[in-house]
DNA sequence: TTTTGTATTATATTTTATTAAAATACAATA
DNA sequence: TATTGTATTTTAATAAAATATAATACAAAA
């Protein structure tokens, strides 16, 4: 594992944050004791990474440190929200990033040798192979027949992402409905509180934070669907339209309008009336996937528009989007 | 790449399939030429791994070869289709079919450290890793934090085995009324005459064959549907399936049924009545359900049986199969 | 008696060198 | 002029050594 900063690995720094995650969700006090082995159990992990992990919370400030006592929260766990995010971003997630980026804009062809992409991005060999292997779980590229590695077509075709809206509209609207179906009242009142925010609060946000925002509600219903199939299918699709729709959150007018749909979803399942909530959960996606977007991809359109003929590197797939926000 | 049988690659014999299954498909005659070039370009790879694969078919006697003029075939591609089954089996596919198995007999504990599989099967760490990558690509294992892989509770409870079929449920039939249908009439035929060659038939299947056919009666019709993520879903479906359920086709009687379900749902797609064939198919799927597995796991049954504390290896998941057969 | 601190052991990753195999270029042949 | 045959180059898999890190055991402190 490579070190992303002062001698802490990936491990590391996920611990941290689930540690901070922990603080926060079961609100700690100040002065909280972290207990080692107690960690250890509960994040399935021996004792060593976990004092790595809360070296790491020292550095930041957020833990102290008492010979023979160990550690202690310096602060309570309410006011760990945002710090949560700070955590910094790692190696794989840099190359992740960059990857799905430079595929985006065109700059990566269908197929790419390894010893290409190990030169592109200066990585080590087994980094690049973890970064792709993942890409390959979620579906974005996976290995050539002989060498090399191909980008598959996801979403980034008209007709995918045509097939993406009608297959969650089999899924998610059905989930509410399950027999197993159940609400976690904490976890709604949270969004609820967090589309209230971006609605009616005056600061800006970030199009991912939107983004994020929205696929944790998709995800959050199927989570209540009490069928992990469902959550699985929602999660992978969440994770294709993170590949592509992230940088198309840009429609003012469609993000609030989401919200709104959004909201009356989450009232309907406080009231309990699911079938309502189902049927404003069809209607929603319904409303975001006519809202097309405009590509344009050789795969799609084999006759060639004058514009692609202009383009620096015409055969690769590129998109200009403007997303259905759902 | 470890060798499987006189310097042949997995690659190499997944492409000599490949070229008998094109054989068999486009019906080529005895003494049609294999022109490598054409190959090459077909299978989205060089000529280096074809040549080898036509000298595996040489080897076979499936193809012949004459100085400066290449391969040719030594019968015509009609002849060749269960050929097609003899390729024999790689050193991945027996290591993965072991940890299934052990998993399934529970000789495998929920977690377990790489050195102890590499010890346990003796296979080179780069082989160990890549079927346990596509395990967890499957669902079936994944990363646990720290060392070692973690198997999940996939299909192994009851819980989860009603919840596949739910989720089946939403998408199977679904995807008979998908505007973008269309039925592949070749392969439909062919499917019928498989199943009705074991339904009339004299000759003895074995339990695997049986699921396979099952498995790609459904594959079809996902296929058939037009939508990439109906298809992959049902996939995913099939592959955890073939975890537990390809032991437990025994019970001739709700073989023969399903059977007969699958022909009349088959019937119905050739006289182009795709919402009887859908409901038939739901109904299909719910019978196959309501015939449950008889189970015993921890996870679902927190009270211990008595049977449970005489087993060897308590807490470890085993099971019974007899399965619902769709 | 529980928890931390420290040392030791087991495990996994990274690096490097080596070997195997796919891609490619080009001559030879039908 | 297509296609095969052969040699060369590029790429990736494998093996082995070195390093890093997680797991564990046990002593020390609260």
């Amino acid at each position: 594992m490579v070190l992303a900063m002062g001698g802490y690995t990936d491990l590391h720094l996920r611990l941290a944050s689930q540690i901070i995650a922990m603080a926060f969700e079961e609100d700690w006090p100040e002065g909280h004791r972290l207990k080692e082995s107690e960690l250890a159990l509960r994040l399935g992990i021996s004792r060593s990474p976990v004092r790595k992990a809360l070296t790491y919370l020292e550095d930041k400030g957020i833990a102290a440190r008492e010979l023979n006592r160990g550690f202690y929260l310096t602060r309570s766990g309410a006011d760990l929200d945002d710090t949560n995010r700070e955590i910094p971003v790692t190696e794989d997630e840099a190359v992740y990033a960059a990857i799905i980026a430079d595929r985006v804009r065109g700059l990566l062809e269908d197929v790419e040798s390894e010893a290409d992409l190990l030169r592109r991005y200066g990585a080590s060999r087994g980094l690049l192979v973890r970064v792709l292997t993942r890409l390959s779980r979620e579906g974005i590229v996976e290995r050539n027949q002989g060498y090399g590695w191909r980008f598959l077509p996801t979403l980034n075709t008209e007709r995918a992402h045509d097939e993406s809206y009608r297959f969650r509209l089999l899924i998610e609207p059905a989930g509410i409905l399950q027999p197993t179906f159940a609400v976690n009242s904490a976890k709604l009142q949270r969004l609820r509180l967090a589309h209230e925010d971006l609605l009616h609060g005056t600061l800006r946000r970030q199009a991912t934070d939107m983004f994020e925002m929205n696929a944790q509600f998709h995800e959050m219903l199927a989570e209540f669907s009490g069928n992990r199939f469902i959550l699985q299918a929602v999660r992978r699709q969440n994770m294709l339209r993170r590949l592509l729709e992230y940088r198309g959150f840009r429609d003012l007018g469609r993000i609030r309008a989401s919200c709104e749909e959004h909201l009356a979803i989450i009232e309907a399942l406080e009231q309990g009336d699911r079938t309502w909530a189902s049927r404003l959960l069809e209607r929603h996606l319904t409303v975001a996937s006519t809202l097309k977007l405009a590509f344009r991809d050789p795969q799609d359109t084999p006759t060639r528009s004058p514009a692609d003929v202009c383009s620096p590197k015409a055969g690769s797939a590129r998109a200009e989007t403007q997303d259905g926000t759902a």
